[in-house]
DNA sequence: TTGACAACCATAAATTCCCGTGCTACATTC
DNA sequence: GAATGTAGCACGGGAATTTATGGTTGTCAA
């Protein structure tokens, strides 16, 4: 699976359908389901994007914790629940359902945001604003990502 | 076999049939049983459901521990026991014993939860008071999900 | 006979499919 | 360098299909 980068703002039509970004949809293209799957974050007042390759990934990772393990029960349960899978119709679009909008605040325009292995779709004011916020924090904090393994 | 995703509120009608969601049924439509497996959840007050080959899977599973484990054998007992295999009518929908109903409180409407490789059927109204109890506890514990080769 | 249950038919609303249009970016040609 | 052509993409609208849900009839057994 490639990855999700760079952002992309677009328009919601009369029926709810918005254009996946080419971009994003070719890091998908390869896999057996032809589409995403959306949950509303948990920390953050937007949607949450995924492969579906990576939702089965999860569900592996709760069978192996055997399958009445209850320490991952609430955040299972809370993910499965929410996630919402949408196929992209024939031009790349998808709806997303009304309960996500209102979650994230989206009306008529959305921002779709990479984040390396997933993605986040964004009202686009309240990105902004959140993305000013990150760079200050960041000014004050200078915190250290490690890359090794 | 597909993933059981997000959530789905249906009413039953005056005979006791509820349509199992459109997406649940796609989940285990190339399966040899067109149908569900629904037994008591141990754990909750909700009905958990399964595909046929997912209880086969169960029964390998605990084949393996061991014949003469106790306490698995309690948990086998149980589950195969209670276990009810229901066929789809042509509409996809089935009709839920009377034993379950009443073990999750479900009168009139009724809501499928998607859990991954299994889904739940729960009285709307308390599923929604326990996923409010689950983000609550998500909120303070923190838990991580790695997800790894 | 009555009651449970399965098969069949009907319908309204929601969703998806399929078509076309305008725009932009890039390449090609004069 | 300007003009023209082409391809990809976002966006719009109508038609066709799916889906949830209701009702009716037939069948078997208690």
């Amino acid at each position: 699976m490639s990855l999700f980068l760079s952002s992309y703002e677009n328009r919601l039509d009369t029926k709810g359908r918005i254009s996946v970004p080419a971009p994003f949809r070719a890091s998908v293209a390869n896999e057996q389901f032809c589409g995403v799957v959306l949950y509303r974050s948990f920390t953050n007042n937007c949607i949450e994007g995924l492969s579906m390759s990576r939702m089965e990934q999860m569900a592996n990772a709760t069978d192996k914790m055997g399958v009445f393990d209850s320490e991952l029960d609430d955040l299972s349960a809370m993910l499965f629940a929410d996630a919402r899978p949408l196929n992209f119709d024939v031009t790349g679009r998808i709806v997303i359902p009304a309960e996500l909008l209102k979650h994230a605040g989206i009306t008529d325009r959305a921002i779709f945001v990479g984040r390396g292995n997933c993605f986040q779709i964004w009202n686009p004011d309240a990105f902004r604003a959140a993305q000013e916020k990150s760079l200050n924090n960041l000014r004050h904090t200078r915190p250290n990502l490690k890359i090794s393994d």
